[in-house]
DNA sequence: ACAAATCCCGAGTATTTTTATAAGATATAA
DNA sequence: TTATATCTTATAAAAATACTCGGGATTTGT
């Protein structure tokens, strides 16, 4: 039950993205800088995220990404579906083309499955990259508060 | 964010064990048999929730394993654990000793996490074993009065 | 006492997934 | 035209997963 790299680094990609909006594209060098990840790698991943319209590209000298749309509208979840697949404890319960199982009906463990599979769903399309931000401001302002207390 | 086979394999036989409570000990290979697992592997898998206390084994003939307790006493989560290792998205917010990360206290991504773990959790500790034989005695009832209407 | 049933344990292995690395092609700004 | 980027494809090491196998220990029934 474990996100790979993929998901993780996708995220902190996306978030790193939404820091910098408005203020032209962003080189995925300076990204993978900032968050310590191989540039090589994040290459392969943000390929994906590319094709699913989460971000733009900007290419040539100058270049680099652009989130495809308003940070509200980019839901942790979309990011990890790109990246990971589509949510789904099991293949049986995968939110998209569950494998058929001539079980289902009477399966039991499915069900469960199936609430696990809606509870990771919930929390994820509930957190966009602008709650994202939002997180990190009150961190920010929070921090600098204590900062001024001792 | 998939389940391997052990938890998945290691539910359906408790809950193999849970239909038969009260019937003496259950052979792996009648558990095996029913659901479909290859006797040898799940053998490995009874042999951690044995340790933890799950189950009870009997050896010799006409042995087998039996509940560690009530159908009530034993959670979801409880079977996952033992056999997948602590609820954890990512190492940074396991539920036993998470990773060290210099970053906690201002990562934004890592709440997420957070959140996800708990509401995995928050499922999987809600529903027992007993939970399931409930959930299979409604199914079964329902089945009948379907076909009776046929 | 012995055979059959059953649990117990450790080692070995094939497959898949993860996590990259690398080389070179393409596009654009300056 | 050169430096800076993205884009694409191929390769591969490392780790995890999902078994498989062989033999030993224990108990029951004959």
């Amino acid at each position: 039950m474990k996100l790979s790299t993929k998901g993780r680094y996708g995220v902190k990609a996306m978030f790193d993205l939404a820091q910098h909006v408005g203020e032209g594209p962003t080189s995925l060098k300076s990204i993978a800088e900032r968050q310590g990840i191989s540039e090589h790698y994040l290459e392969q991943l943000i390929s994906g995220l590319r094709k699913a319209g989460l971000v733009k590209s900007i290419r040539g000298a100058q270049g680099g990404y652009l989130l495809g749309r308003e940070p509200d509208k980019i839901r942790i979840g979309d990011i990890i579906r790109v990246l990971e697949g589509p949510i789904a404890p099991t293949d049986c319960v995968s939110e998209e083309a569950p494998e058929i199982c001539s079980k289902a009906e009477f399966c039991v463990t499915r069900t469960i499955w199936e609430k696990v599979r809606d509870s990771i769903a919930d929390v994820l399309d509930s957190i966009t990259l602008e709650t994202m931000l939002e997180d990190a401001k009150k961190i920010e302002s929070e921090r600098s508060l204590y900062m001024y207390y001792i």
